[in-house]
DNA sequence: GCCGCGATCTTGTCAATGGCTAGATTCCGC
DNA sequence: GCGGAATCTAGCCATTGACAAGATCGCGGC
């Protein structure tokens, strides 16, 4: 992604890093005020470079958008991959979904929403398919039907980010600490889950 | 719905029923192309009214979509109420929000977007707390520290809600048989309730 | 050394949008 | 049937996304 450039001369034209840098504006710009408030003015302005720039990285709103999805989504597949490392089981996996969701909120607010997306971009269809291979990889190993437990994890904790960064939970706690315990219900803490049933 | 206008004259001022109108058509064309598609000249057209009407019911863009979101909330809490009725316990509770959010997609949309909403607005305030109300007396009883019991059954429904509208849900089945499959991981089907299955 | 070509960025323009103000039309209480 | 208030329209402005055309720069070839 961040492509170094080696580059010697001043700043008038050729930024160097124009598309990391848009990325990164823009998702901070999403964090801070959801995706409605973005403009590509507006960021062009931020990142101070003229309002067409953007348009020549990422074609319209649409191929910004992407990228910043797809940026995200290797993102968390990094994270989720980073928490089954050691001993982690389906506990750490669903807690480091939380952590980046609500962490990284400019990009995860932008990743599930295909209408703005284009859904056919390579970049945004390897990322997502490495997400999701990590979250197969995490929930291999569930007891009962492993379509049906798998979707009701990845839904726990999907929800429980969506709720949170929308505002609608009411809990003091650090979020880690409130995706723990909500997590517990479903995925006992123990590599080995004991209760199959059905 | 609600074509009905207590009118005998022509339409040409005096709509009749704008307000109600520009409310069911902003959810359809919510539904049909995400928030951000909507428009509010486009609305407006779509209606047969000047741009400027809509304003003097809802004064602007965010007064709009938080009536659309109080009447979300106000039928989500009816859906949940009568999913409540008879012998419907946390199970049945969880498929309706499932089912609302999935069939009556533009409001739910909007809903949980607090960035888009007035949120001292107290229409909006009095649904949601009616819904919530629903929520926490379907949740009530549950095995286990009642809050965090409560969270999970939330986040859980809510995330596979959220998921399916995404469009990331690979499963050919009903959304409600899938969210009766998935709930069930968490509430089992069994304790009180004599309604089996349906 | 320098030249040309493509990559990168800018300036200029256009239609559409949201929001505002002022005004037209209709309804309703008296 | 009259007058005020509710409802809707018309016109305007700044901003936005998209596009087209041009300016500037970096790099490889000679």
């Amino acid at each position: 992604m961040a492509r170094f450039r080696p580059y010697s001369g001043g700043m008038a034209y050729h930024h160097g890093n124009l598309r990391a840098e848009l990325l990164d504006a823009a998702a901070e710009t999403i964090a801070a005020g959801g995706v409605e408030g973005l403009s590509l003015r507006d960021l062009a302005r931020r990142v101070g470079v003229s309002h067409a720039a953007p348009a020549h990285w990422f074609g319209d709103r649409a191929g910004l958008l992407t990228a910043v999805a797809a940026d995200g989504f290797a993102r968390l597949a990094d994270d989720l991959e980073a928490a089954a490392a050691p001993g982690g089981g389906l506990l750490e996996a669903g807690i480091a979904y939380v952590r980046f969701a609500t962490a990284d909120r400019g990009r995860f607010d932008v990743m599930f929403r295909p209408g703005l997306l284009r859904g056919d971009d390579p970049d945004l269809r390897a990322a997502q398919e490495r997400a999701a291979a990590e979250l197969r990889s995490a929930a291999a190993g569930v007891p009962g039907d492993a379509g049906t437990a798998g979707l009701a994890a990845w839904s726990l904790v999907h929800g429980l980010a969506t709720l949170w960064n929308s505002g609608a939970v009411q809990d003091d706690a650090p979020v880690e600490e409130v995706a723990r315990r909500v997590a517990s219900v479903l995925a006992p803490p123990g590599p080995a889950p004991a209760g199959g049933d059905r």
